[in-house]
DNA sequence: AAAATACTTAAGTTTTAACTTGACAATTAT
DNA sequence: ATAATTGTCAAGTTAAAACTTAAGTATTTT
């Protein structure tokens, strides 16, 4: 259980694959085993596992091993950092829109 | 200047790569020409206006050309699907958390 | 103790994606 | 008219990522 601060390049190739979006999506409703992830989709249990390193480095998964069986569950730390990074490209690209909208303003006053 | 609805395998696989997202922040300033989008890269020309295809058929980006000159601005829909998708997974594992914590409140007054 | 379960790891294959090169088309400037 | 600018397209190459197979380890179950 190594937690890791979530590094967007990471986090957001993570969820550039869609196998890796649809664990995430199970993943939401709860934490899961394994196996018991694996079982919905048509690929091994081994790509499985990959996919759960590559979500798990990147800071979206976090898991633990108790016995034989390991739980997956999702950190949403890792999920806010790839939110934060669109809202800010999206306020950033908004606020121009408005500073626009002033110079039309203006430019409509002083006729 | 052909619109597409947003798919988020698309913006997911758009986002994914480094060079793009750094496309995207470029262009959160403001619209700008292919041309002067490549200027600070050290990649070619031929690689960045592939990049653009990309983002343009996620939806992330739309681009009109002028005489010679495709001015490419972002279109805020698209990244607003990423974050609704992003929400949205957080919101069910945190709707998840809460009932977690009925769940033990409730034990804890049966105590 | 033996068998079954639940992963783990390494190696190799296949597929996908990024990038370059080089030729070309359209527009604008001289 | 010629040259320079701005972008487009099609191959071909390289590199990265996804997936499988097969063998191995640790933990339960019977």
């Amino acid at each position: 259980m190594h937690k890791k601060k979530p590094d967007i390049d990471l986090v957001f190739h993570a969820l550039g694959d869609p196998m890796r979006r649809a664990i995430m999506e199970k993943l939401s409703h709860g934490p899961v085993s394994v196996s018991r992830l694996a079982e919905p989709f048509d690929i091994t249990l081994a790509a499985v596992v990959q996919h759960l390193q590559v979500l798990e480095e990147s800071g979206l998964v976090v898991s633990e091993k108790i016995g034989r069986v390991r739980t997956c569950r999702i950190d949403p730390v890792g999920l806010s950092a790839a939110e934060q990074w669109i809202r800010d490209r999206r306020s950033m690209w908004e606020r121009r829109l408005d500073q626009l909208g002033d110079l039309l303003a203006e430019k409509d006053e002083s006729r």
